[in-house]
DNA sequence: TATGTAAACTGCACTGAGTAGTTTACATTT
DNA sequence: AAATGTAAACTACTCAGTGCAGTTTACATA
């Protein structure tokens, strides 16, 4: 078991006691919740597999809907700053975008993110902000960062873009083709990272260079 | 209330009273099923919303799961039939992949369809067969129809495509950008139609002419 | 080093609500 | 007459959340 002064904010001062048990409460719920959804999760096993007594569960928590959103936000948050590189205009072009769409895809479809993603879609009825937090703080600074990459090109005359934002979500979901369908919808495995690499460059190159030989 | 007799297979034959019933709680089971997930999803009301006791209900179903996987294939087949339109070879080619865009990205988005997917989604793990059979059946053929048409396409010279399976998924990925994500995980309404069919048309438009004005 | 205190934790029984599926006794349809 | 449907009560179970009596921990003061 790892230590848990290795979590959060500081390891150097030691958690209080009451710190300690409310990151175990977080950390079984996150499986938990993972592993079961909101309804299949019970609040016994999740207060079971922290080592700690369900009433103290509900003294941190004041209730089951608190805890799920909390740790909701939590891996929301970690996800979106996993997702977000930089993008130097200043690099070769395929070179970058496939550095940034790879890290993306992969982010995406990482059992884990893969997990997450379909919490997030089951229950966006019943906890509407969670969804809405992850695209508005995560998805939609991903689109501008390639957004205002793709203006950037664009002004200094390398690319003709109209519409960078339209674009840019075009570009993106183009990435991950049909996969990012696949993994949500089926139990297949998530591709491995070569696969991912070979499409997003790919994905890049048609983007780059279009396909038609003379164009209309 | 539509007239039962209207529904499935024949309607000059009438239906056996058994047969009406059973349609009534498809129909009720379909609406509740949509409306509130699996577990959401009572047999009580069901019941009562197909003006039916519960004891017919369990005479046609021998489980809730029964009942909920007869009813998702159901509407899964019918929505793969509204994805699936054909593509002439011979028409213009930004026309030709445009309109098959615009209906498959609205099939997608159109509340219906997303309420679907975000059941699929949220159920894979308890009933993994829905979704494979989903996508196998639906997605699958989709992605080889226009795999197909690239192919042939390439043959003619007309674009060149190296990998027609990964660029065909590629390509209907593009088509609809972030609103994919954005409708499943927000509770954000469908883009409007004429919305679609611009943004297809654009993502047709990059697809077939690439954004490089000089290709390296 | 010993002791007091407040806050937090434990364990467990309990309430109350919801629900899948069954049973029974009777009615309707074909 | 035989099959099918109805209504309503009933079983058996799960699970969120509470109450409570007693214990542990951290920390301050003596």
């Amino acid at each position: 078991m790892p230590d848990p002064n290795w979590q959060k904010p500081s390891c150097l001062i030691p958690l209080s006691r009451s710190e300690q048990k409310r990151l175990a409460i977080i950390e079984a719920a996150r499986k938990i919740f993972l592993d079961k959804g909101f309804d299949g999760a019970s609040m016994d096993v999740i207060a079971e597999t922290a080592n700690v007594s369900k009433r103290t569960v509900y003294n941190h928590y004041a209730s089951k809907e608190a805890l799920f959103g909390d740790v909701m936000l939590g891996m929301c948050q970690a996800k979106m700053d996993a997702m977000l590189l930089t993008l130097s205009p200043s690099d070769d072009m395929a070179e970058a975008l496939t550095e940034f769409g790879s890290n993306f895809v992969n982010q995406i479809l990482e059992p884990e993110g893969k997990a997450l993603l379909r919490i997030l879609v089951a229950h966006v009825d019943r906890f509407p902000e969670l969804g809405q937090a992850f695209f508005d703080n995560g998805a939609k600074e991903v689109i501008a960062t390639v957004a205002e990459y793709l203006r950037i090109q664009t002004q200094a005359g390398l690319i003709t873009v109209d519409d960078p934002q339209d674009a840019a979500g075009s570009f993106l979901t183009s990435l991950h083709g049909e996969f990012f369908f696949r993994v949500l919808v089926t139990v297949a495995p998530p591709p491995e990272p070569a696969q991912v690499q070979k499409m997003v460059a790919a994905a890049v190159q048609r983007f780059l260079h279009g396909v038609l030989v003379r164009p209309v």
